[in-house]
Parts: structure tokens; sequence; C-alpha cells
DNA sequence: TCATAAATTAAACAAGTGTAGAAAAATACT
DNA sequence: AGTATTTTTCTACACTTGTTTAATTTATGA
């Protein structure tokens, strides 16, 4: 049931996200989240107890229907599967669209919660623990499909390709305007569906290439 | 010639480079940094005027040097090549193996520079200004050897390509322990010499890819 | 050696920090 | 209706922020 404080409290958590994607949490004050969001300073420490806790709930809250997205996209393409293992550029689409997808299309809030996401993500304090706590899962469950749909590789490779392939992936939602000024224009930062096209067929080539590699070594 | 203050300057740095890396620009203060540092708080503004300023020229510092050892590796892969193409791995290779060198083995004033490195890269504040500022020039240079190596890829595919071998190399240098939860033990977040035998041949792969799916097209 | 310049210290500035408590207003429930 | 509960406001606390200023110490160069 909607309760009363409800509308207050996306308010300041709406003000919060797109404060903190663009500056972090250390750049921003209670203060100025509760300004943007129109309320008082106080309601800040009254709904959520603490500035960390905000951040928390920010990150949170899209994270679980996020998940739940994804797991969905995976179980798809691990149904028409079957038996056989399923198709590695399909499981990395799975993995991949979701995000992709509702940041090109799902409003200016996706879009901060994604640039949030990028900074946590390649931070020291943040990046290893709250990752872990908010998608270790899923990564889980997508790793797994990985090794089936490459049956030959061995665990150790397919780690790393995951690392590469998140690094590519989490950077391409900071759209910090870098491929603009490189490629003067031709390419832009808010462009994801070239992403959506290039990024699972890069991907998926690099997993095979350490494959191949492996087994050339005996 | 080495002038007085040099020392304590240096002293400042390091310590500003240390604590930046850990949390970001906002997250450290001018106190922490001088107490780290071991010298008297005002002196950070003495010898560098703001914290701003002095947040540059920590990342301005080993930029220069940084740069000119990849360009000289990538001279002699060119060099090596002749009037043929050369070589993508190669050309990959040069482009990341001297970070990894460095942060391998450069001691952990190069580990906190790159995981500083790591932050700004994916921060819409710093992201685009900075690293263009301080990289675009020995980029470009190594994306029109890239393009020389991949003489049938069109320029858009290139450079996105760029843009996620960028992410996978930056997202390694934070080294927040991901993988290594990930894996369980099995991968070490720190080990960049497994970085430095996978990523070239991944990186390259994923290039190839982009390249033929789109000749596959007409 | 001694004036000059450079480096360091200590103290203070005005402004801003996260958070808490008590009073006021708004809503819910019987 | 009127009591109880939730929400909002206002004010204040104790402390930290980046930066500056003036005084003091240290080293330089003729």
């Amino acid at each position: 049931m909607a309760k009363r404080g409800d509308a207050t409290r996306k308010k300041i958590q709406d003000a919060a996200e797109e404060l903190f994607a663009a500056r972090g949490f250390y750049g921003v004050t209670v203060r100025e989240i509760t300004r943007l969001a129109g309320v008082d300073t106080a309601l800040a420490n009254y709904y959520f107890g603490s500035k960390k806790n905000l951040f928390d709930s920010v990150l949170l809250r899209r994270a679980e229907g996020l998940n739940e997205a994804r797991l969905k996209a995976l179980e798809d393409v691990e149904r028409e599967a079957g038996d056989n293992p399923p198709d590695l550029e399909r499981v990395i689409d799975a993995f991949t669209h979701p995000l992709l997808d509702r940041s090109e299309r799902g409003g200016p809030e996706w879009k901060s919660y994604f640039a949030l996401i990028a900074q946590v993500n390649n931070s020291p304090e943040w990046g290893g623990r709250m990752m872990t706590e908010y998608f270790d899962p899923l990564v889980r469950r997508f790793i797994a499909a990985i090794k089936r749909a490459l049956p030959n590789t061995p665990d150790e490779e397919i780690y790393w390709a995951y690392h590469f392939l998140s690094g590519a992936l989490v950077l391409t939602f900071a759209e910090t305007g870098r491929i603009d000024n490189l490629s003067d224009g031709l390419c832009r930062s808010s462009d994801l569906e070239s992403v959506h096209r290039r990024l699972p067929p890069f991907i998926a080539a690099g997993f095979r290439a350490l494959k191949e590699r492996d087994n050339e070594k005996p």
C-alpha cells in the first residue's frame, strides 16, 4: 500500500540519484539534494537515517528489477537452447541489452543511475563491495551460462573475459563524451544503440580468442 | 636544477595521489593530504594554489613520461612493420603494456596513480575533459596505427572498439577485488601479468569481429 | 657577513558539513 | 468530532571545509 511519505521519499531519491551520478558520494551535500528535491533538509535524515543510507537506497532501488529482467532474458536464451549449449553472443546480449535498453529508452533517471554505477564500479572504495552485494548472484548465473556456451574454455579465461566485458560495458554508461572528442563527432557517447549492436559480437570474439589461445599451448 | 621546496612538493603530491586514488577529489581534504605528507596544511596552497590545481598536477605528473614510453613502444612496432600494416595485437600491446608494466613493477605510487585514472575516467565530471586533455594526442596516434592494421574496417567501428578496449583496460587499474570475489580466489585483481597476457588477443579478436560483421552486411 | 628571498608555521577566516530535537502542520483513524 | 500518528519545518549544534594572512624560520648569493 502506498504510504503518505512515499512521494517525498521518491523526490529525495531522484534528486540524490542525479547528483550522486554527476559528482559521486562526497561531491554532493545533503542540502543540495533536498534543495533539488524541493523539500526540507531534515527530511533526508528523517526518511533515510543518514546520507550513506540514502546513497545505498539509491543504488538498491533499481538493482532488483533490473536483475529480474536480466535473469528473465537469460532464461529465455537458455530455454531456446534446450539441451544444447546456449549461443554465446545471445548470452552476452541478455546480459547487456536490458541495461542498454533502459539507458536509451527509460528516461533520464536511468541514465543517471547507470552513470552512478559507472563511478561506483571503478572506485576502490565502493567497487568491490557494493557491486558484489547488488549484482553478484546474477553475474554468477551468467558466468555459469557462459561456461556452458564455451565448454572447453578454462575458468580462469572466463573470469578475465568477463572482467573485460564488464569494463567495456560500464564505461559506456559513464557517457563522458570521450568518444565524441576522439572521433570528432563521428560517434556519440549517448548512442547506446551503436553499443548494443557492437558489444556482443566484439566480446564474444574476445571470449573465443582466449579459448583458442589456450588450446594452442600444449 | 633542484630547487629548495621540491622535496615537500613531492611529499604533498605523493600523499595526494594516494588519497585521491582511494576516495576521489571530494572524498579527501587538504588537511588529510598534508597530514599524511607530514607538512603544514598551508603548504598545499603555497605550492599548488588550490586543491584543484594540486589534483591536476598529480594527474599530469606521470602522464607525460607515460605517454612518451607508449609512443616509443608504438614507434618500435611500426618500424618493424616497415611498409606493411602493423600487427594489430602488437599495436594493442604497445598501448597497454607500458601501463600494466608500471602498475605491476613500478611500486605502489603507480598503483595509486592508475587507480586514480580509473576513477577519473569513469566520472562524468572529469572523464571527458581531463582524459582528452592528457591523453588524446597519444590515443589519436594509436587509433591511426590501428586503422593501418585494419585497412578495411570503417572508422566508426574502430572508435567503438577503442572505447571497449579503454573500458576493459581502465577497469583493470581500479583493482577493486571484484574478480577475486566472483572467481572465489581463482583470479586476483592485482595479477596484471594475467591481464597483459590476455587483453591484447581478446581485444584484437573483438576488433576483427566488428570488421567481419560489417562486411557481411551487403 | 648580511640583506634578500624562499620556505614553514600558527592562527584565523567565512562558509558549509551531516545530523538531531522540539515545535508546528497535516493527515489518519475511531 | 477529536485523539493519535505521521510528516514537515525551523533552529541549532559541534565540527570541518579550502584558503589567506602575518609572523617566523631557514637558506641563498653578493
